[in-house]
Order: C-alpha cells, then sequence, then structure tokens
DNA sequence: TTTTGATGTGAAAACGTTTTCTCATAGAGT
DNA sequence: ACTCTATGAGAAAACGTTTTCACATCAAAA
C-alpha cells in the first residue's frame, strides 16, 4: 500500500486503447460502453469485442471525476460485531450491489465524533449517498451533509427528519408494545435492562416508549427499576442480578435487545429462577439467538435487513419519487416464544 | 442518485479556492494539505486557516485519479449475515480506518462467478487491496487482480498462494485437533456435521483434518458418517436427526460451526439425548452464542477479528515488509466446556 | 566575490474519463 | 434540385487534484 508498483506497461488497457483497437475515437468508444443509443450497431460490436479482448475495466476515479456520479454509498454504523447492523448492512449491500452501486462502511462505536471523522471521510471519498443509524448526530456531521449536498438516510428511527430520508420503526411505539404486552398478562412489577442510552436515541426510545404505558396503565413509572448495560449477554446477566437486588423484585423485565435478555436468563438459570413461572422476559430484536435459549425467547421482531434494502430503494430512486419515501415507519411484531408467561400469583 | 443535483455554487470549496484565499499556489495549497515539507511555516499555516474556513473537503477521485493511490481497500465476504465473517471485517475496518483507508465491503454468497464480478467492481472503484476469503477462488478472479496489478490477501486459511498473502490457520490441522480430542475421550463412532463443502475449502479442510486424523489413529474414516449443512441453527438440527438414523450411532459429532452445534445440541434436547452424557458435541468459531447453549459449547476458537486486523496490517505495510507477512499461520485453541465428555460405557 | 546547495514557491502538465460542440452524411419532404 | 432533419461520429474541453520542472532566494562554502 505504501507504494503503489504501477508496472511497465502493467495496470492495464485504458479506453484509448480499446479505442484504437475498434478504430474508433474515444468518444464513440466511451458512448458505447455507457450504452448511449446514438451509435452504431457496427461500430458498438467492434468496440465491445476491443473491450473484452483487451479486459479492458474503466477507471472509476476518472470516471466519477468527470461525472460527478461515483456509484458509491457510504454506511456508518455504531459496530458490525452485533448481528443486528450487520444483517442491515447486508440488505443494503445486496439491493446497491444488484445495480453496480458500491457501500463503503464504516464503523462509529456510537461515538459522534468518531462518526463526524467517518462521514468527512465517506464525502472525500465521493460517497453520493450516506446510511445512518438513529437519530442522533452531532450537527457537525449533519452540515457537512447538508452543505456538500450528499443525501442520506436515517434508518432505525422513523422520526421526522430535516433532511434526507427516515426508514426504520418507532422505538417508542416498540416499548409501549412490550408494556402493554407484559402488563396484559398481569405483571405489575415490571423492570428494564436498556442498552446505553447515550447517544442512542433508539435505546432511549425503548425505555421512554416502556415507561410511558407504564404510566398511561396507572402505574408509577418511578417505581420501575432500570439498568443500563452494553450489548453483550454478561452485562445482561449482571444488569438482571442488580435488578433482582431492589426491595420489590420485578416478575417481568425487557430487555432492549435479544443479547441481554439472553444474559439475563442466563442468570435466571444459575439463580434457579424458573422462566417464565417467576421471571417473565422480553427480548428485542428476535435474533437468531433468540431460539436458542431455553426456553425461547419472546421478543420484539426487528426488520434488519428490510430496512437496508427499503434504504437502498430510496437510495436508487429518481429524485421525483423520493419525496414518497423520505418517511417510512415499519410494523413491529411481537413474537411470542415461551421466556414469558402470567404473573406468578402473589 | 439518478440525478445529482449539483447545485448553483453548492457542493463546496476547491483546492484552488482555498489556494486564492490563502494568498498562495495550487501546487503550495496542495502540498500544505499533504503534509509535504517543503514549505514555510507561514504558509502553511495560511493554507490550514483557509482550508478550515472554507469547509474544503479534498475530492478523492480527483486525488485518486492523479495519485493512483485511492486509500481504498475492497473486501469480498461469502455474507455479513454470519458473525464469524462480520467480525474480520470489523477487525479490517478499525485498523485500516486508523489510517485513513476505506472499505469497500462485497459478498458473494458462496459463488465464485458473483465473486468475480464483485472483484471487476472493486478494480474498477480503484481498490489498491482485496481482501478474500479462503483460498478456492476462479482462475479468472486471479487472472483479474494479478493483470491488474491488485495486491491482495486471502484470510481463514494459511494454505501457500501464489500470489498475495494467506493470513489466517490450517482448517485440516483444526479439523484434526477436533478428532484428537474426541479420541482422547474415549469416542470411538464419530461423526460430522460439515459446512456446504463445495467452493468452500475451509469446510473441506476441517472435514479432511478430521478423516484424516481418523485414520492416523487406526480407525476407519469411511465409517465416520458425515452430513453437510448450511450455516443455519434448522440445518445443524436436521443434519443431527441424519447422524441419528445411522447403524452404529455416533457418540460424539464435531460440527464445523458453532451454528451447526447448537442446531445438533437442540436436536438432542428434543430427543431426550443427554450431552454430554449420551453424546459430546464439538463445535467451530467460539461465536458468542457457544456460552448460551445448555451445556456451553466445547469449540475451536477461530481468531475471526484477529485476520482482520492483521490482514489490514498487511496492507498498510510498506512493500519491503511484505515478503515476511506474505505467510502468516494462526493457531487454533480448542476451548472446553460443557458439550463433551467422556464416552459412555458400552 | 563567486559558487554551491538547500529551501521555498509557482506554472503547467498529466491522470482517464465524459460530455459538449461541431461536422459529415443520408434520407425525407418540398 | 434544394433544404431540412435525423443520425452517427470525432476533436477537444473539462473534471480537481498531484507532481514535475523550473526558478527564485538566501546562507554557507570556496
Amino acid at each position: 500500500m505504501a507504494d503503489r508498483a504501477q508496472g511497465s506497461e502493467g495496470g492495464g488497457a485504458k479506453l484509448v486503447d480499446v479505442a484504437r483497437l475498434a478504430n474508433c475515437s474515444l468518444a464513440t468508444a466511451s458512448r458505447v460502453l455507457n450504452g448511449n443509443p446514438r451509435v452504431g450497431q457496427d461500430e458498438r460490436e467492434r468496440v465491445m469485442r476491443a473491450a473484452a479482448e483487451l479486459g479492458y475495466v474503466p477507471n472509476g476515479s476518472a470516471r466519477a471525476l468527470r461525472s460527478t456520479r461515483s456509484r458509491l454509498v457510504g454506511a456508518i454504523i455504531p459496530t458490525l460485531d452485533h448481528a443486528i447492523y450487520a444483517t442491515m448492512v447486508e440488505g443494503l449491500q445486496a439491493r446497491l450491489a444488484e445495480n453496480g452501486v458500491s457501500v463503503i462502511i464504516s464503523t462509529s462505536h456510537y461515538d459522534l465524533d468518531l462518526e463526524l471523522e467517518q462521514a468527512r471521510l465517506l464525502v472525500e471519498r465521493g460517497a453520493e449517498s450516506i446510511v445512518l443509524v438513529g437519530s442522533t448526530h452531532s450537527a457537525q456531521t449533519m452540515a457537512l451533509l447538508n452543505q456538500k449536498r450528499v443525501d442520506h438516510v436515517f434508518t432505525y428511527t422513523s422520526a421526522a427528519v430535516e433532511s434526507g430520508a427516515a426508514i426504520g420503526f418507532d422505538n417508542e411505539k416498540a416499548g409501549a408494545a412490550a408494556a402493554r404486552f407484559l402488563l396484559d398478562l398481569g405483571h405489575t412489577r415490571l423492570g428494564m435492562i436498556a442498552g446505553i442510552t447515550t447517544n442512542n436515541d433508539r435505546a432511549k426510545g425503548r425505555l421512554d416508549g416502556f415507561l410511558a404505558e407504564v404510566a398511561a396503565r396507572g402505574h408509577d413509572p418511578e417505581a420501575v427499576p432500570v439498568v443500563e448495560g452494553a450489548y453483550k449477554v454478561e452485562s445482561g446477566r449482571q444488569a438482571m442480578r442488580s435488578l433482582m437486588d431492589v426491595q420489590h423484585r420485578p416478575t417481568a423485565v425487557f430487555c432492549g435487545s435479544d443479547i441481554l435478555a439472553t444474559g439475563a436468563i442466563k442468570y435466571c438459570h444459575q439463580q434457579g429462577i424458573v422462566v417464565p413461572k417467576d421471571m417473565s422476559i422480553v427480548g428485542f430484536d428476535n435474533l437468531e439467538i433468540a431460539e436458542l435459549t431455553a426456553p425461547e425467547l419472546t421478543t420484539l421482531e426487528v426488520p434488519a435487513r428490510e430496512m437496508g434494502s427499503l434504504a437502498a430503494n430510496y437510495i436508487l430512486a429518481p429524485a421525483t419519487q423520493k419525496r414518497h419515501l423520505r418517511q417510512t415507519e415499519l410494523p413491529i411484531r411481537i413474537i411470542v416464544r415461551g421466556s414469558t408467561g402470567a404473573a406468578p400469583r402473589p
């Protein structure tokens, strides 16, 4: 990388070589390769043959420079280590690749300054659009994207946005749905293990929605013990331990992620707390691991892959259709499995 | 995306604007921004100030075109849906980002032709290096990379390579280690649930190594039942069912992935087969889920993240040091947990 | 004083495309 | 026979950088 060996005549054929071999001008060769219809049948074939024979690969930088279209899209996600984000990128990438668009990926590790840095790099690379996670971003990041006229789409959120598009779901509604589900089962003492809410509007939204619903149903949200934990099984386990230390132990716990929920179940196992008889647990995301715990995990399904492919659709859409797609709220289903049950008799 | 709105004077400041504001030449401005030391202190400061004031962001395409250095690296992995690959990319990306290098990601879904297509796209985008998974690739892909002088590194394998570098581990040795471990526990009837071996040298290598060790220890490898399954929990479950259908049921099964192993354990649970009393199970990868099964999974640890960051190191290394790094074999540890035990008395 | 070498700066070429003109040619309409 | 329009093709400009070359300036060495 430090020193690029640009061999004697290596590298490869350029468009001018193709044109020479096809016995036509640079302009014509370019037109053929770009599918411009204003060029004759015979000419077209000669160029195609020449290009194939030389193994011609266009120089994307030159093309991007001249045409201002890089066919590059950037994605900034918190981390690839969490399946929920990796899957979204998979959906995004798959759909874009079908259309010859490449994805540059970068990670922010939930740090807004790092995100700004990554965004600057993406703009520099010529990304035509940038996919972000959530709605909380530094003012500078937004200013950059708007000033440089870089289209962008927020995922995992359906909050109204000033610019770009939002394609996701309503985290507060989802949190409320979880509360409603547990309250309907007769639980009155709820608890929550939330993701770290700092700079994380999704984790915050789920928590807020959960507590709001508790209040709406006439209970005291202040009485709901809440512990935050990083998205690791072990933090879920420890968070569950903390929840069991409180005065009035909850009989049902909502976790901001299946990872946390899995840790919570693990703790219950270790302590002989029977799920769901003694304790109901609800997760979030519907990861593959939700079916691996015993009992299997009741959870809220997040359409990660779909958000990615819908973001791709938005990006690929012509400007005229973009308005329609600016705000897409996907439904969140609750998947009921074995980890939840009726509240124990007091 | 269809039509790039290149606003009246939007877009942003160019280098010439910076130079004008700093009252110097284009050349000087360029030198300052690239850290070229042959420029005066005052001049340097004026340029820096001007760039900051204008919010100047260089045009990567132009830079890449002229300098033939794109600061772009490509990665082609089977899928982002499997944590083992996502984690490798995370390691790769993290290390490269520290050095201002961006990663374009694309997926092949285990299809060599698709991989070729992605490789061509990456070359077109100006990727200076490409990270591949495994050692099995189409001849055309290799020809392309060699002809276009694109450096490349193979991961998840330590096989000798004709070009580029290999940074990974020996899948055959790993398979053999699994066999040795189970044989040492006294098991004589082994089975294996392998990943799909078509176009997958890693899955194939683990299988081959496993059988080779069985043979080396004086057993008949032909007698070892083998089922292949896609990397899904459900296929692991079904594969286990098939294995139980054979004449002499195995007492220990080696799975080519933790995902498969998890499915296998699930099947055992459902059928009342007690792990590890009646059945020992060994996984591969040491994913986070390996600690979630009951009992926890004995498995071989794959240094996914480390492979990614080492690949990045190779890519970033100056040409003089690359020779040293061309072949890196990482050790594979076996992590013994509860899913394995002594062979049952006959 | 003259030469040398180091240092800082600028003018202009170059990178490989796409795109805008411009110009033929030919067939259709008068 | 003459213009007009449609079609196909080429010459050259343009995209925004980096880099080469040339040229000052000035301190140190001769």
